[in-house]
DNA sequence: GATTTCATGTAAGACGTTACATGATTCA
DNA sequence: TGAATCATGTAACGTCTTACATGAAATC
């Protein structure tokens, strides 16, 4: 049994923040949904899977002005799982998973995190090589109309890589090991 | 009755290129992949609804030494649904579906095409602006362990997005009337 | 007074992925 | 001779989205 990634976006969510479902719902839409949108009813269908697996705990609030709500917190088992589902990169690697990892880095191991980036930063050298090779033979071939959109669209995947390395350079940078400044 | 974008990927790529199911789904691997990921079994359970639609028909050609396969090719009906759904700014309007329609930029209207790229540069400058905002909160909150890989997520999206601006702008470049030179 | 927002969910169904199936051909 | 690839699909299933549902509070 192998779960997606969205189980585990709500568990980390939960983690970083315990709450209801409408509130980490409320905070997805405003942290991980820039880099991996999750809706809100997909939030309320993996909290009864999460509890059932003793991953979270919900408790019952009753409230006046509003309905009853359910408010969850993780349990160890559940931060031990995150922590391992985090560690071991995604199956297929986007840079979504990347960005993911890094935005839950504090229950991973800073070692992990790094390699992964590191990873992810060739994965990109290589597309970005390969999409530029697209380029050139679309040049070769000669430019009409029809091709010079589509090596703007090969021309897209050229500056999506090239931001990506970028971005990967420069979070590689934040985990390495303040270099300590001899006097 | 509004289909998904899957189905008109499917038909565009036909359009482009007719073929089998297995010859579409070879192209689209080749094409769109690196910025729609599209699975040969998903353009195969395209392939019969667009046929009952009567915007692609198939014939069936025997072969010797494979399978029979079906080749299929747009209809004028097709092609006319295609521009149609082309030229209308998808629902939510992503990155992905813009470049998508740059892909298939011969089957619409310039005019049109020039029009979405404005509308999704100007989408992107607001975003860049408001994952800068948070960027700064973040800086102004001061900077722990977490809140320094939560401000990276962030500027994941910043550089993202300037990338994303750089690609509208040197793409609608292309589609601006030939600027004639005097003299 | 009507509409929008807050706060909480449930239900249905389309979408898309993974696994299964087949048989010839080429490569090691 | 065995494995991998080509070429064609079908079937099952889980994920995710869209629509439905409720009622109080706030806003216009």
């Amino acid at each position: 049994m192998t779960l997606p990634a969205s189980p585990y976006v709500v568990l980390g969510l939960i983690a970083k923040k315990p709450g209801s479902g409408y509130d980490t719902a409320a905070f997805a839409d405003r942290s991980v949904r820039y880099f991996w949108p999750i809706s809100r009813t997909q939030v309320y269908s993996e909290l009864p899977r999460l509890e059932e697996l003793g991953w979270i705990t919900g408790t019952l609030v009753p409230q006046d002005r509003y309905p009853d709500k359910r408010v969850y917190q993780p349990t160890p088992t559940g931060l031990r799982a995150l922590r391992d589902w985090l560690d071991v990169p995604a199956p297929r690697q986007r840079i979504q998973d990347v960005v993911l990892r890094t935005f839950f880095g504090a229950y991973m191991s800073s070692q992990r995190l790094a390699e992964q980036l590191a990873e992810y930063r060739q994965q990109a050298e290589k597309l970005r090589a390969e999409l530029l090779a697209i380029v050139e033979h679309l040049d070769a071939k000669g430019l009409d109309h029809s091709r010079v959109l589509t090596q703007a669209t090969a021309r897209y995947g050229v500056l999506q890589a090239e931001a990506t390395i970028a971005w990967t350079t420069e979070t590689q940078a934040l985990l390495e090991p303040p270099q300590g400044q001899a006097g």
